[in-house]
DNA sequence: AAAAGGTTCAACCGCGGGTGC
DNA sequence: TGCACCCGCGGTTGAACCTTT
């Protein structure tokens, strides 16, 4: 994984890191703290520079570091907040303890991102792609009310007082079966738990504030 | 078995904000 | 006010790995 390894004009090495590396840089922080980045390669031996030292340490050796696939519920989180912080990943991260920002950043990209455009929601609005949808069946359907539907991330992000508001009514409609859907034991997990996901309830401990 | 294409994720880059002088 | 420096963030890259043909 990674870069080819090599150097800069400065004769600073670049690319993966060695376990060498990384225990030289473990061994200082924890007797220097994190902190003077700058600095920080010169005293602990490391031909790095602070920048590179820095990210190695947040995104792969911090102790509290919580490594391996991220749970249903950290994902649901994560699509939560993206609704409403967009593509904060720093502040997105500041919610999810043990997780890194280029960790969210990625997982966001490589899975969340494609999820949500195979079940037809557009990643950016997080509001359902009215491209994708049929929209023949959609304006057949008696039971549609439209507007509701174009609304329906203006609702959920003003539903402070309005946490029960049932959205089941918009979503039980329509069938997000896609003609790009992969494994069918996914596709159907993730379309049971559509209702979650549009249902974009904040959790009561979020603090509007902080996040806007 | 091997080649081709797709996916993952650690690491890099450029930019902008904050701070001190 | 302007400059330099430091730090952190978001976007992008590309080698390793995985899957498909």
């Amino acid at each position: 994984m990674g870069r080819t390894p090599s150097s800069d004009k400065n004769g600073l090495k670049k690319g993966p890191w060695t376990p060498e590396e990384d225990q030289k840089l473990i061994q200082y922080i924890q007797v220097h703290g994190p902190g003077n980045w700058r600095n920080l390669p010169k005293n602990a031996g490391l031909q790095r520079c602070g920048k590179s030292c820095r990210l190695r340490w947040t995104n792969y050796l911090r102790p509290d570091i919580r490594r391996g696939r991220f749970s249903f519920e950290e994902e649901e989180t994560i699509i939560q907040l993206h609704s409403v912080l967009g593509n904060k990943w720093s502040a997105i991260a500041a919610r999810l303890p043990g997780r890194t920002d280029n960790e969210i950043k990625n997982y966001w990209n490589t899975h969340i991102r494609k999820r949500l455009l195979r079940m037809g929601i557009d990643p950016v609005t997080h509001s359902p792609r009215l491209d994708f949808l049929d929209l023949s069946s959609l304006f057949n359907s008696t039971q549609l009310n439209l507007s509701s539907l174009l609304g329906l991330q203006a609702l959920s992000l003003n539903n402070n007082n309005n946490n029960n508001i049932n959205n089941n009514q918009n979503s039980q409609n329509f069938s997000f079966d896609t003609p790009l859907s992969g494994a069918e034991e996914e596709k159907e997990s993730y379309c049971s738990n559509f209702n979650n996901f549009m249902k974009f309830e904040i959790p009561e401990s979020l603090n509007f504030d902080d996040l806007l």
